[in-house]
DNA sequence: TCTGGGGTCCTAGGACCC
DNA sequence: TCTGGGGTCCTAGGACCC
């Protein structure tokens, strides 16, 4: 059996659990740099406002005019309590996997036969329960016996009446009922293209994807669509190793806060998402023997759209910040050019391979996993992201995002901390 | 002011080489 | 009858997810 928890408008939900004020008001989180709307939750949904990934100053006065609570993204909040709602999520099975900042995905093992003593609607009601006591964040969960179908029972659990919250596919006449209910754009695996094309071969909902030829699938579109057919009856395609592989590529990419056309500034923004990219690298315990470097002026630039992007090979495998940061430096001639309003950039680790498999060069030894960038990474983890940093990501950074309307940092700022026992 | 998210995987097609 | 390389590597962009 597969179990997918996942929290309700996470980020909406995030900016209600330490301010009681706005717990029933409509909420409004913005992406980086207020760019675009990317959460809202309940009470603003059933407004119509918060529609996701709109850009922010096309429906600002809207948002206003409804009385919306208006936040910046405010990821070290989120990122803090995501931390402790996988803790407790993870306590209620054998296996689990952390898939997005605010989705685990829980298995309990291969033997079907198993089913807990307090049968499983009553557990998936346990764990929700508890995340809600212990966290105060609230969540759905969707069990299945494969991950597409706890994914399937996820989305009836919060979208289809009557389920509130949970919802479990162990018998057929259930597993049809919540697949014939769902729009085969909402089925995991199917985006807005294959949507479409399915709609056009009369495919509307998830059963009738479930039910439909694995081979003819496969020819119209691919072996992944395919391997959704047959998870959606119920035979896993995705077992637990897949659906916890470690990454191919790793990327860290950021818009600016403002435009850059500074090259010193650039090459500390570059350098700045090596850094992250490296220790993201370093969590799964992974080396790379390729990058890629961009920088981009926005595409809705007047002056046109400038993107350019280098790629660059390491003598061996490594996984330290230090090498992907001189790639950085000598990839900045290429990629910067006067006159260019920068607007985002971005590093990119490729050609990953797991750390256990690499040989050590003997030419080349910083390949090893150097003491120095685990010593690093124990700080930063610690202490939180950028404690300690190489000095080739600037010392001044002048391209900070635009957070205008950031909720206080509740969980890691002592100043920030809740003082509600005082009011 | 003047605005437009971030991450991963996959692939068509161009550039380059022999 | 008509046609005329093939392989590798990188880049850009599409598709999907949250």
């Amino acid at each position: 059996m597969y179990a997918l928890c996942d929290v309700n408008s996470m980020y909406a939900s995030c900016e209600k659990v330490f301010d009681a004020s706005i717990r029933k008001k409509p909420v409004v989180v913005l992406t980086n740099n207020d760019g675009c709307i990317c959460a809202a939750c309940g009470i603003a949904k059933q407004m119509g406002i918060g529609k996701k990934f709109v850009p922010f100053f096309e429906v600002r006065d809207q948002l206003e005019a409804a009385g919306a609570v208006i936040r910046s993204s405010n990821y070290e909040l989120y990122a803090d309590l995501s931390e402790k709602l996988m803790a407790v999520c993870s306590r209620f099975a054998p296996h689990h996997h952390v898939y997005s900042i605010d989705e685990i995905f829980l298995f309990y093992g291969k033997t079907s036969t198993y089913v807990p003593p307090e049968g499983w609607q009553q557990h998936a009601t346990n764990i929700r329960r508890t995340v809600w006591k212990e966290t105060r964040l609230p969540i759905g969960v969707g069990m299945g016996k494969t991950p597409t179908l706890a994914k399937a029972a996820n989305h009836a659990a919060k979208r289809i009446e009557g389920f509130n919250g949970i919802a479990v596919i162990n018998s057929e006449s259930v597993r049809k009922q919540v697949l014939a209910k769902m729009k085969v754009g909402d089925v995991w695996g199917i985006g807005r293209r294959i949507a479409a094309r399915l709609n056009d071969m009369g495919i509307l909902n998830a059963l009738q994807l479930a039910n439909a030829k694995p081979g003819i699938i496969r020819k119209e579109f691919s072996v992944l669509v395919e391997s959704t057919v047959y998870e959606l009856n119920g035979v896993v395609k995705l077992n637990w190793d897949e659906v916890r592989a470690p990454k191919k590529e790793i990327y860290s990419t950021r818009s600016f806060g403002q435009r850059i056309m500074d090259a010193e500034q650039l090459k500390y923004a570059l350098s700045t998402h090596a850094e992250i990219a490296a220790a993201k690298l370093r969590k799964q315990n992974s080396m790379a023997k390729a990058m890629t470097i961009f920088a981009a002026s926005s595409p809705h630039d007047p002056m046109g759209y400038y993107r350019k992007s280098i790629f660059h090979h390491f003598a061996a495998p490594t996984n330290d910040t230090r090498l992907f940061m001189q790639a950085c430096s000598a990839a900045m001639d290429k990629i910067f050019k006067d006159g260019i309003r920068f607007y985002r950039c971005g590093v990119g680790l490729l050609d990953i391979s797991d750390k256990s498999n690499v040989q050590f060069d003997m030419f080349n030894p910083t390949n090893i996993d150097s003491e120095l960038m685990q010593c690093m990474d124990k700080i930063n983890n610690k202490y939180g992201r950028g404690a300690v940093h190489l000095a080739g990501r600037g010392i001044e950074q002048k391209f900070a995002m635009r957070r205008e309307f950031l909720s206080p940092q509740y969980t890691t700022r002592a100043r920030d901390f809740p003082k509600l026992w005082c009011v």
